[in-house]
DNA sequence: CAATTACAGACTTTATATATCTATAATAAC
DNA sequence: GTTATTATAGATATATAAAGTCTGTAATTG
């Protein structure tokens, strides 16, 4: 069990976006060469953010990606859940839903990890890489 | 993202060897039926926990499988290590480590969900299922 | 010895992630 | 308006891993 390379591409480009150029806009191809990947897988995963509200878009020349300007209240599951999904990691394999008790325990865990998830805040994370410059 | 039906498995056959024979052994033949899948692939995942000591397996007519004499201690992230691995689940696409914010973000956020699997025990499902019985 | 059971390796199948290719739509610059 | 630039969409291809099968071998019991 592994988190999708789609959900890196993702969080990386959201934090380039938060630290390099809150405001400016940014084109694929600049995110895809430097995360090493083709722009057009790039272009796919970040359709979804646009689509989950996270980011806007616009065509033509200089055009590009930008946060939208609620951005400061994304959180790591944010971003997560628009490339992942939201379903839960574990499903019951017998039929014994809804009272599996081995799936209530997974569902459990799986909440602590995505409490955590959801407290840490995008905009956290680039005010550390800021300070660090 | 999602946890293999091979997890599943053998979660559910270590809490059947846990609540209905914590001491008979259980062919693979039993089991399999039980959980609708083909004996050789179970097989396979139960070899797995033979291997991490979780549990003893015995050939010849009347062998089978039992939990070790120490099954009490046994955790669900013991059982899920001994499928998945223990690799975390977040690996940097780029070469920012080990300094990458966001893989440690997302590493202490697995350390929630993993502290939790370690707290829940086996034993402590197989009771409550005693009780309901 | 014969039946039963676990184990091991090669192999096949299936599903999903990853990626590419091509075409279309929108916008800006000229 | 034309051209260049950029995002979007759909079909398709490739790679990888999970899921499952097949066959044979080893160990144990009776």
């Amino acid at each position: 069990m592994k988190y999708s390379k789609a959900t890196n591409y993702a969080l990386h480009t959201m934090l380039f976006l938060a630290v390099a150029t809150p405001n400016k806009l940014v084109s694929v191809h600049q995110l895809a060469e430097w995360q090493k990947v083709s722009p057009t897988y790039l272009s796919k995963i970040l359709t979804k953010l646009v689509k989950e509200g996270m980011i806007d878009s616009s065509s033509g020349a200089n055009g590009g990606y930008s946060l939208k300007s609620n951005w400061e209240d994304i959180s790591f599951l944010d971003i997560i859940h628009a490339i992942e999904g939201k379903s839960s990691l574990f499903d019951c394999c017998l039929n014994e839903e809804p009272e599996c008790l081995i799936k209530q325990t997974m569902l459990s865990a799986e909440e602590k990890m995505e409490d955590e998830l959801k407290s840490q805040k995008l905009v956290e994370l680039a005010k550390k890489i800021k300070v660090d410059i």
